[in-house]
DNA sequence: CGATGTTATGGCACTGCATGCCAAAATAGA
DNA sequence: TCTATTTTGGCATGCAGTGCCATAACATCG
């Protein structure tokens, strides 16, 4: 699909870039529901039968780079000196994972918003978090000597991915200038101290 | 829909318990994603369109009496006495959430094998695990004094779930006769261990 | 320059879910 | 029997998604 190198036969007539860029001005003016393919279709002036080519799906769309970035998680991942440990080496990871340029926020915060408050999409996007957890399942996994199916290593991809989802949660909902950074290091926070302590944080 | 008492007009031709029963039926035969509406309505010997007035949707009809479950969770935890702490009250309202009568067990692994191994199932189950979730969180909230759409209840609320989908998980998936209770406690000391310990329970 | 192979496109047909609308059927009660 | 009430069935429609195939637009080779 991406081709690096200049292949023979016909050029492609659009991107993904020109996709998401004319869905996303789209879904900004109608919502996600009331834009129909054929709508995102006819502005870019290409057919429906093309747009499912770049996108299985309409719900798709919105998701832009996660499989990139699913990979730097791996690989982030991976590269953590053993001597770090585990718990450590998760939690970088995650936070990592989070991490804005200061350039990109208006853009992910727009496409968050999209995907948390869209019902279709909230639904469709567990596919894209079982695979978020599966990477950190594994590498659980392999740090333990377990295997990717036992609980601990699930258990843990889980509950990493609830904290992730509380955290933009509260970032998407307010308006001061909290970083997605420190929100994931309070909902770590709020757990701990609701395991251990048995009273909240304030 | 329920109708209690006797109302006049025309009677029901099905019922949600017929449709689940024939649903089941083909389901298991051809698989979800095979069967359609129609098939359903032709077992019944009813009309599609009839079939959409007592299930909004295909992916409604495994969910049978979730509804009704969820209400029980939100009536047990409100009855606990505000003597017994938060987590307590959690964790019981979750193991009772999840007990099976002994007779009701081989259906419920049936639905819940096709809930959790139906793609179209997965991402429909958003809608309720969200609303799970949120019962949990309004418990929470309420005894520590807070909003309901604060970070801690809702960080709760969904360890809660990431607890009890990862049970279920090895629930399905082992065939010796550990409960899911059992393994609904196991996940939570795996957590424990992950966050306190920094080592795995075997 | 023209023939050839390659690749993407566009159009068409089709399935399936879901929804709105309305006439007709089946009941209880007057 | 007539009426009010409620459910049903059928029809039309919209939209997502998929398979199929002819065709357009390129690169390259002869």
């Amino acid at each position: 699909m991406v081709s690096a190198q200049r292949a023979s036969g016909r050029p492609q007539v659009t991107s993904h870039g020109a996709i998401e860029a004319a869905a996303f001005e789209l879904f900004a003016h109608r919502g996600f529901e009331a834009t129909t393919m054929d709508d995102i279709a006819a502005v870019l002036g290409v057919s429906r039968r093309t747009l499912f080519r770049y996108y299985p799906s309409k719900n798709d769309i919105p998701w832009g780079l996660f499989d990139a970035s699913l990979l730097r998680l791996r690989e982030f991942l991976w590269a953590v000196p053993a001597e770090v440990p585990v718990f450590e080496a998760v939690q970088r990871a995650v936070l990592d994972f989070n991490r804005l340029d200061e350039g990109a926020i208006a853009q992910h915060r727009r496409r968050m918003a999209l995907l948390l408050g869209t019902p279709t999409l909230q639904a469709h996007s567990v596919i894209r978090h079982a695979q978020w957890c599966r990477v950190i399942a594994e590498y659980v996994a392999a740090r333990y000597a377990l295997s990717p199916e036992d609980m601990l290593p699930r258990v843990v991809g889980r509950v990493c991915l609830a904290l992730a989802m509380s955290a933009y949660e509260q970032w998407l909902e307010q308006d001061d200038g909290k970083g997605v950074e420190e929100l994931l290091e309070r909902s770590m926070a709020h757990l701990r101290h609701y395991l251990v302590d048995g009273d909240p944080v304030p």
